[in-house]
RNA sequence: GGCGGGGUAGCCAAGUGGUAAGGUCGCGGUCUGCAAAACCGCUAUUCGCGGGUUCGAUUCCCGCCCCCGCCUCCA
């Protein structure tokens, strides 16, 4: 079965087209961060349901070419900058920092560029799209001075979001310019400096000014990847107007349909709300990880569910994400062992089975290819208590799970040493079994709990490892 | 009001026109000195509600209900 996604442009499932497929290299741009605070975790949903759909596409031989922008001029990074009393590049490098530092935390792949709004060449850009599209029709200069795209010249617009244009309606959520404007659904290209951007501007035809929000990426993405996307995607809540605005900005500009598989992921909720800054109700990963949660843990939390239904973060999702790892982490270690004994009898040809690949072809089923993952533990754990499993098997389940986990990326932090006290306990204690003295046995398994691991008597000898954090 | 997404066990969550994957939690068992891990068994006569089509619907159709989101700078 063909690789296959939900496409919010058709509202329907397609079979993925590239427009090179011989080559099989695919553009794919993802919609960043504002580096104005720490990103929380529910802006993290997005960037790991989009690691998973560039690592799938990689696992089926797609060369992905990535490029993720990031906001580092709007309001809130000039607001922030204004009342930190510092220029705006030194208020937003750490968040851009912290960004960094997340995703790889996370084990996002980082995208291949990650081209930031500020820089020089894509202002240059943005100029001169929308020079163009003034020359079009598409744009003018408002009385504000700031330049507004004409979305009633533009015949698609709103075919993404399927708006019908006359049932927009103010939220009230952003403070408009309208009387300037000649419709109420005009959005800003271009917006004229005022006092309160202090000393963020850059000049244009039109004065001095900055870029609104939705021309950095149409600029950034039609400079690196060319007129024709691949793949475009982001949050729900950017289908509108964000989207839109960068479609109805690029094929303004290009005459080219400008994305051909429009993803878009839901949201994190909590508490059955939305995850947001402005409802107060967010995590941030430096929070999960004080917890005692791990990045992959975190990772994992969060891949696990489709990516397009939303998914409740809760404590309790959290620990189950913790167990099904475990569950993975034990299995891995049974599976190497059972490679190093070189046991040439049992059974062998055990089907290892491509469900897994299939049911992420099909629109990115997690659930499902995770189904299959964990059906295979069960089974060939029960091949492993019965000692039917020889090492070429277990090898070469090795091998598969080495293949999945490069889409995954869940495969346990390395192994830290046992340290010198535990050991000599976990010594102390085998002494003690052997001479049958199980209360003092008991009590060194407590002492060497207390230390953070946990020591199991298995027929090899008693193992030692660390125990998970409660 | 318009446009989406979702509603399946205590919790999370796949799925199919023919009678419900998987994870987690709980209970019982095997193993173990005891544990742990693993394995085995049990845990939804039922898939938001009401109709309809059908030999048969959770799955298709119609009508409702509930939750979440977007409706002009939120991933």
């Amino acid at each position: 079965m063909a690789l296959r996604f939900f496409n919010t442009y058709s509202r329907q499932i397609e079979e993925f087209q590239p427009r090179d497929p011989a080559k099989r290299k695919i553009s794919v741009y993802t919609c960043g961060p504002t580096v104005y605070s720490r990103a929380h975790i529910g802006n993290f949903r997005a960037y790991i349901f989009e690691d998973l759909l560039q690592r799938h596409l990689e696992l089926r031989g797609y060369k992905v070419h990535r490029v993720m922008n990031i906001t580092d001029v709007d309001d809130k990074t000039i607001r922030g900058a204004r009342e930190a009393k510092i220029p705006l590049s030194k208020f937003t490098a750490p968040f851009k920092q912290a960004f960094f530092e997340d995703i790889e935390t996370m084990r996002i792949k980082r995208a291949d560029e990650f081209p930031a709004a500020t820089d020089p060449r894509y202002v240059d850009r943005m100029i001169e799209m929308i020079d163009t599209l003034i020359s079009r029709g598409l744009a003018y200069q408002a009385d504000d001075k700031s330049v507004y795209f004409r979305i009633n010249k533009f015949a698609d617009y709103g075919k993404l979001a399927h708006f019908d244009l006359t049932q927009l309606q103010s939220t009230g959520r952003v403070k408009h310019d309208e009387y300037d404007k000649e419709h109420i659904g005009d959005f800003a290209l271009w917006k004229a400096w005022d006092e309160e951007d202090g000393d963020v501007g850059w000049e244009s035809p039109w004065g001095r000014g900055r870029p609104g929000w939705h021309i950095e990426c149409s600029a950034m993405a039609t400079a690196l990847l060319g007129d024709q996307i691949d793949i475009h995607c982001g949050g729900v809540d950017n289908i509108f107007p964000h989207h839109e605005a960068e479609i109805a900005q690029s094929e303004g500009v290009t005459g080219k349909k400008f994305v051909r598989h429009w993803l878009h992921c839901a949201h994190l909720l909590v508490d059955g709300q939305k995850m947001s800054k402005s409802l107060g109700n967010f995590y941030t990963l430096p929070n999960l990880l004080e917890k005692g949660y791990t990045g992959r843990e975190i990772r994992y939390a969060l891949m696990r569910v489709h990516y397009r239904a939303p998914l409740n973060f809760t404590w309790k999702g959290m620990e189950e994400a913790r167990q099904a790892l475990t569950r993975i982490d034990e299995w891995l270690m049974r599976l190497r062992a059972t490679a190093a004994k070189k046991i040439d009898k049992g059974k062998t040809g055990m089907q290892l089975g491509t469900q897994f690949e299939e049911a992420l072809d099909d629109d990115l089923n997690i659930s499902a290819a995770l189904g299959f993952l964990f059906e295979s533990i069960r089974e060939t754990n029960r091949a492993m208590d019965q000692n039917e499993m020889d090492a070429a098997t277990a090898n070469a389940w090795l091998d598969w799970w080495k293949r999945i986990n490069t889409v995954l990326d869940l495969e346990p932090e390395t192994e830290v040493g046992v340290p010198a006290e535990v050991a000599q306990l976990a010594k102390d204690r085998e002494n003690a079994r052997r001479e049958k003295n199980w209360k003092r046995s008991d009590q060194l398994r407590e002492r060497i709990s207390a230390l953070g691991w946990e020591v199991r008597d298995t027929k090899d000898g008693p193992k030692v490892t660390p125990r998970s954090a409660a």
